[in-house]
DNA sequence: ATAATAGTGTCTCTAAGACAGTATGCT
DNA sequence: AGCATACTGTCTTAGAGACACTATTAT
């Protein structure tokens, strides 16, 4: 489950069944897992075939298993999902594999019908991200390797889906140690005033978290 | 991984293998999926096969896949670990397949050596379940229908290793609303005052969370 | 009497919540 | 000139952290 945010929407990455079962329907990414092969290689294997990113770059997380019976014509069939996060990508040119892959709108794809028990898989990753942003720093993996405080309010702001006080926000993120490193560096050459450019800094977690309820 | 507090300890349920490979050695009891099960009552099935215990009337949650290649050396096995949190039990009298299983202190399993990769699923699953004591009201499934405060913090204590002051704890868990539920007893036939008997309440999210950074 | 547990109250401090105006660049 | 974004600061309030003593039972 490949999210990104584009164009001022969450968006995820799908692809257009070429074969049944669900021709023509939307699915997630992935693919079956090879002799001595870990199942974060797979999933990273499986990322870099359809988008050409490199796995091992990107933030890739575990998030649940799904085994029911039923939930796959062809048998039964354990498919194990990754969260994984992206910047905003140069447009998927893509893999061998990846003709029909695209983004698509997050809520979008969760009110259509996605093949398999897809929108599960989907709804569960996108809690998982949401939780994530409270109690960790990864939303700047959603970031270009600069950005400002105001790029980073409006992933808080998509993937959330509420909007958020710009004043708390920068006072809570400049606070919050190790999130932010400031790269001494402004933006400039885009409408408004310069903003101050950071990377991403070297804490993992994210404390005091910062929790969704609060954020109003 | 079922996980109880006893005689003032974190213990785990585990089986000393009958049968190679691993033989002799502790392992976390489990099982595999039949047709037409899904994995949540497989989980649920092995853990009334191997305790006696009703599955559904316990905590059950579902923490993370095992598959890499080279974890079993019987082929490559995927394993889907839960977590389920049970009170003081009876002792564990057993179903039909428990000849061997027993509670063992979960602080000493993680030093020795289990069977296949168990330590890691047992370190996860422990982890879940400390995480989830700070972010819901499961704590209460540790103890017995009806509990005292002092119950209840016991089971933070132990579960999380460390101490807690009892009286931002008693303040914390009853301004927690659908924490606990006052029956309108007391305990009585213990030594010391008698405490009032709570039962747990409808809310299942804590709110706000009660961090272990904070609780010193 | 003693031990053991339950219960009560206050001060401090951190950090979130609400809120408006100024600064600096682009077109 | 107008627009867009960045930045600054204060008051209030919720809730955690630290801390000591009294109350009620069993033995």
């Amino acid at each position: 489950v490949l999210l990104t945010v584009r164009d001022g929407k969450l968006k995820v990455l799908l692809m257009k069944r070429g074969t049944p079962p669900f021709e023509g329907r939307k699915a997630l990414p992935g693919g079956f897992v090879e002799e001595d092969e870990s199942i974060v290689e797979t999933a990273s294997r499986e990322l870099f075939e359809e988008t050409g990113l490199d796995g091992s770059q990107l933030y890739l997380e575990q998030v649940g298993v799904y085994a029911d019976p039923g939930r796959d014509p062809r048998g039964r069939i354990v498919t194990v999902s990754y969260l994984a996060i992206a910047p905003n990508l140069p447009p998927p040119q893509a893999g061998p594999e990846a003709t029909s892959a695209g983004w698509y709108e997050v809520d979008d794809s969760l009110a259509h019908e996605l093949a398999f028990d897809h929108e599960v898989i989907l709804s569960d990753a996108l809690e998982r991200a949401r939780s994530r942003l409270e109690h960790t720093t990864i939303a700047t993996a959603f970031c270009d390797e600069v950005f400002t405080i105001g790029d980073l309010q409006r992933v808080y702001e998509i993937v959330w889906g509420v909007s958020v006080d710009s004043r708390n926000f920068r006072r809570k993120v400049i606070s919050a140690d190790g999130f932010l490193e400031d790269t001494g560096d402004k933006r400039n050459g885009v409408p408004g005033r310069p903003g101050t450019l950071y990377r991403k800094g070297a804490a993992k977690i994210l404390h005091p978290a910062m929790l969704r309820s609060r954020m109003l």
